[in-house]
DNA sequence: TTCAATTGTTAGTATATTCTAACTTCCATT
DNA sequence: AATGGAAGTTAGAATATACTAACAATTGAA
């Protein structure tokens, strides 16, 4: 099974919540994406299936090193094409959608030459 | 119907081949997306049923204004992302590919914000 | 004219993703 | 002890998308 937007966009989230909060459970990522918990719950299933997170008996989820790996690139991309977005005057809300969209489907090749290219701030 | 990246993608096609083709049919949007033409033909259905494109008893087929629309402003985001791409360096392949996705997800605000605001060539 | 290739269609399959509905557990408060 | 809420799970539905398999229609060549 190869890793998709939708769990890139799990562990995403988990790693900012568990910034967050003191511990991140199924429901609070349900809460954070406005997904029902059922959905979130096959989700866990999978990214535990898959290694990219561990959960406690008592419910708390934990990324994995390899999921982490992934959230974090993930995030890294979020934040700077979000900034770049609304340095570039696109409104705060509508340049967080769309990082969140590009992030998913850019290749690394090509985040990277934007990166180095694009400079603001 | 909202309309989707994948008819978006189908739109856009129409318009590449109908710029190379005396005439556009099934088997050349199959040909030229690698797709089979089974999925082809139902996609025209739809597009057909949506009113983005206009078959011909010969199975010619032809942008309807709406679909035009959708096209043009899918191609011209095409051009600009994967030229900006590749003018940062990245591959004329993998800047072609990204190009691909990025066109159908990115808002309009942020379209018209990186063109505005980056020059190159 | 008969056979094979080309084109298109339909029906049914598969996958990814989220949803609704119906439970189950567990815990706390009355 | 009983009730109710919070959290999690499972089964089944829905949608988008492309696939395989089987078949129909047309055309061109042997």
């Amino acid at each position: 099974m190869n890793i998709h937007e939708s769990a890139e966009n799990y562990l995403e989230t988990i790693l900012i919540l568990s910034q967050k909060l003191p511990v991140v459970r199924s429901v609070d990522v349900a809460t954070e994406l406005n997904f029902k918990k059922s959905s979130v719950s096959v989700a866990m299933k999978n990214l535990r299936e898959n290694n990219y997170i561990t959960v406690t008996n008592d419910g708390w989820i934990y990324l994995t090193d390899s999921g982490k790996e992934i959230a974090e690139m993930i995030y890294e991309r979020h934040k700077f094409l979000s900034s770049w977005l609304e340095h570039l005057g696109v409104d705060s809300k509508i340049a967080a959608e769309d990082a969140c969209k590009m992030e998913h489907i850019i290749s690394k090749d090509s985040f990277e030459a934007i990166k180095k290219h694009v400079t603001f701030k």
